[in-house]
Formats: C-alpha cells, sequence, structure tokens
DNA sequence: GGAATAAAGGATAATTTTGTCCTTTTATTG
DNA sequence: CAATAAAAGGACAAAATTATCCTTTATTCC
C-alpha cells in the first residue's frame, strides 16, 4: 500500500507529535529506535518532510526534531503525498496511464469507492492524535 | 496498491478470459499488445500463473494461453494472491512485522476495515465478467 | 572563540523489482 | 520424420527502492 519510506514516515511522524510535546526535540536516534527503523535511512525520510514543512527541526547540541502547535494537525495524507506522491490518491488500479469515466478499466468503479475510504481516513487522521493512547500503550509503533 | 507485475497479471488474466472464448489460444504477443505491457515480462508473469494453474497453456504451432470453463471464474483475489501474496490481505498497513488487537499500530481498526473491502471485492470478481462489456468497448485493458 | 553535538547533504552500496535476451522443451503440421 | 511455432526456463541488465557511510553546516555550551 504504502513505500516503506513512507511506513517510516508515517510512524516517525506520530512518534515525534507523541514525544516532543512541550517543545521538547526528539533526537535521530530516539526517532529511529522508536519506530524500529534503520537510523540512516529515517534520516533521509526526516530531511524530506523537514525540508517540506511537514516536522521542525533544530541542529546542535539539544537538537532534534519537534511539532509546533499546527504541525499535531498534519494529516497522514500530508504525510503520504509528501513521500510517496498522489499514485495512491489518484492511480489507476490496475495500472493504466488513463482510467476515467470515459474509459474505465474493469474495476475502475469499485476501485474509486475503495481509494476514497483510503484518502478520507488518511485526511481526517492527524498525526497528533494517538498521543494519550501511545502513552497508555495502547497502540504501538513498534514491534517490541 | 498492486506491483506492476500483479496489475500486468490481472489485465492478462481478463484479456485472455475474454479473447479465449470456445477454446481459442491467445498468443504471448496478442496479449502483451492486447494489454500493453512488455513482451519478455508478460511471459514470465504468464509462466508464472500458468504454473500455479490459474492460467492453461499449449505449447507448439497454435499453442498460446487460454481458459476453461473454470478458469473464468478465478477471482482476481488468487491472481493478486498469486503473484504478489498475502502481503495486501494481511499485511499491517503502518508495516509492523506484528500488527493485531493485542497489539494494533495507530490505525489497525481503519485499516482493516479497507483491506476488508479490497479483499471481498477481489474475491467476488472474476476474471471472466467482463467480457461483454470488454466486447462493446465499454471497458479497457489499455490506452489506446 | 573553540569544542562538541546533531541535523543536512552527498556519494555510494545492497536489494528488489522490472525488463530483456537467448536457449530449451514441447507440440503441430506438412 | 523434419521443419516450424510457441511457451518454459535460465541468465543477465536496468531501474527503482532501501539502506549505509562520510562530510558539511548550524547550533549550543563552555
Amino acid at each position: 500500500m504504502f513505500s516503506k519510506a513512507c511506513e517510516y514516515g508515517i510512524r516517525a511522524m506520530i512518534y515525534i507529535a507523541q514525544q516532543s510535546r512541550q517543545g521538547e526535540r526528539v533526537g535521530l536516534k530516539d526517532v529511529a529506535q522508536g519506530i524500529d527503523s534503520p537510523e540512516a535511512f529515517m534520516a533521509k525520510i526526516l530531511q524530506a518532510l523537514s525540508r517540506q514543512g511537514l516536522v521542525q527541526s533544530v541542529k546542535g547540541p539539544n537538537g532534534g526534531f519537534y511539532m509546533d502547535a499546527p504541525g499535531l494537525k498534519v494529516t497522514l495524507a500530508e504525510v503520504v503525498l509528501a513521500i510517496d506522491g498522489d499514485q495512491l490518491f489518484t492511480g489507476c488500479g490496475l495500472g493504466l496511464p488513463e482510467c476515467n469515466e470515459k474509459k474505465p478499466c474493469p474495476i475502475h468503479d469499485e476501485f474509486k469507492l475503495i481509494r476514497n475510504k483510503i484518502k478520507s481516513l488518511l485526511e481526517t487522521t492527524q498525526v497528533g492524535e494517538f498521543n494519550e493512547l501511545l502513552e497508555k500503550g495502547v497502540l504501538h509503533l513498534k514491534r517490541v
């Protein structure tokens, strides 16, 4: 469904949202361990997300990644779009370069329904909305 | 959503189902042109599908691929499973190696709903059910 | 200002997926 | 039986994705 980079990216954003409350910064190593991802790869992904303004970062001692108040409202859809592009939201399920009402693939309509559900789920979910459940240990971002 | 191989595979299965009625065989070249896929790559995919019994094949002059009556009832779910495996049906949306009711990822429940919809769409769709609409030119399997 | 720290960035490597080419096997037809 | 046609299979190549390493830049603390 999502690329590995995107899976890591979503998990990282949710992790940072939860860990960086009251302005605390979360270091790369912390994030990588917190979501069980390869550190250097995580660095690249956070770089990209930071460049696109979806997460804030500060260099130097006591630096790291964090989110300001509006950052907590970033939706999963924005994260997916930033990493994987809009293929998931707009592409044809069977890979046709053009597939629309005029020239539909065999599963055009059914897939549109599903894609819209995915889209709406991602658009209505914010990276900051899991903070309490994560803290309580009800939800998880890694295996252990 | 699906790998390229799987997209080609689904389109090829639907194409063969439509073209091979009354026992006619469809050649590799015909299939590749009919769905706009690279011929040699298509060969590999059909090989795999044939090995797994989802499509029939005959070598030699006038040979090719075809489907018997039960073949027309093969579901898209079987094709996807044969090519991409069960990752789409069972895997965690955020890539966690174990994600279940006991240790759910943040979007576990919502994704389960969506995955079930995808699963049920694929399981209830048969490769042979588009024959008439394809013939009428209402549905398409390639760009042109 | 200098040392230390941490992200940013560039280059490169490993792996997987996608795609190609060539030979072999099997079947058909004359 | 020989020639031919077509899929099967093996080996290889290209591209994309995933992953690592090293240098540079910015920031903080002493």
